[in-house]
DNA sequence: GTTAATTTCGCAACACAGTTGCATAAATAT
DNA sequence: ATATTTATGCAACTGTGTTGCGAAATTAAC
């Protein structure tokens, strides 16, 4: 079993109380030294393994990661919409937007991956 | 202006006849150390500020790059959808289904990202 | 409570995608 | 034919993410 330890707690609570969601890099900032980088990345993969947090790609090719708001622990349904701001950075999901989309049967599905990219609120 | 280089011309005839969207590396492999891995980059660069190709970033964050098929070089929308493959890595590009978002609106849209990962028509 | 088994951590090193600077080469314009 | 512009190749670098391994910490067993 995967063990609650300080930096997986500090890490949980740094991107349950972000409204945004983290890149790797911003979440070792927000860490101010207490953990090493390889073990925020093995964290975060635990985190997504225990379905506390889900992973996002963004437009740029950096995976963010997000807290499971909607999302049970049994039942997960990442097929919601994200929206990336070009100025500002700020990967935000908006987790009422689900869409329907019509693929060949033979077609599985997986995991989704679907963002837009643009100019926030805050920014445009 | 750009000009039509030995290198562009058979870069864009790759992706052009190939089914699937292709990433910098399955390109300079095709290239056949005809073209340096860089002087790929800019001509791939190059050829998506000529709105040639689109780029799209794939779901593991790697981009990959795909002939435009149904876009004029005046209109481009870029909003349909992509199919990556988990198992063959193929990546496939939708033009028929185009998705419908409805964001707050002051939220200026951009670029779309929209990728479904999964097994493909060959691979379930 | 002490010891043994697991899991996590930190460090070093690595792999890979992508970028930048700069000198040279090639293509276009004069 | 020469000057200007653009493209290329090479080297070096940045950033993200991964792997191996010994040490430290945590949990389980005695």
């Amino acid at each position: 079993m995967s063990r609650n330890t300080v930096g997986k707690s500090k890490i949980l609570e740094i991107i349950q109380s972000s409204p945004i969601a983290l890149s790797h890099a911003t979440i070792q900032e927000q860490m101010k030294g207490t953990c090493d980088r390889v073990t925020i990345y093995r964290i975060l993969e635990r985190l997504v393994k225990e379905n506390e947090i889900h992973r996002i790609v963004n437009v740029n090719g950096v995976v963010n990661f997000a807290a499971c708001k909607s999302c049970s622990h049994s039942s997960h349904h990442h097929d919601h919409l994200h929206f990336s701001c070009t100025t500002c950075g700020e990967l935000t999901c908006f987790e009422d937007q689900s869409v329907d989309l019509k693929l060949p049967s033979n077609f599985i599905i997986q995991e989704y991956q679907l963002t837009v990219a643009g100019l926030c609120g805050k920014c445009s």
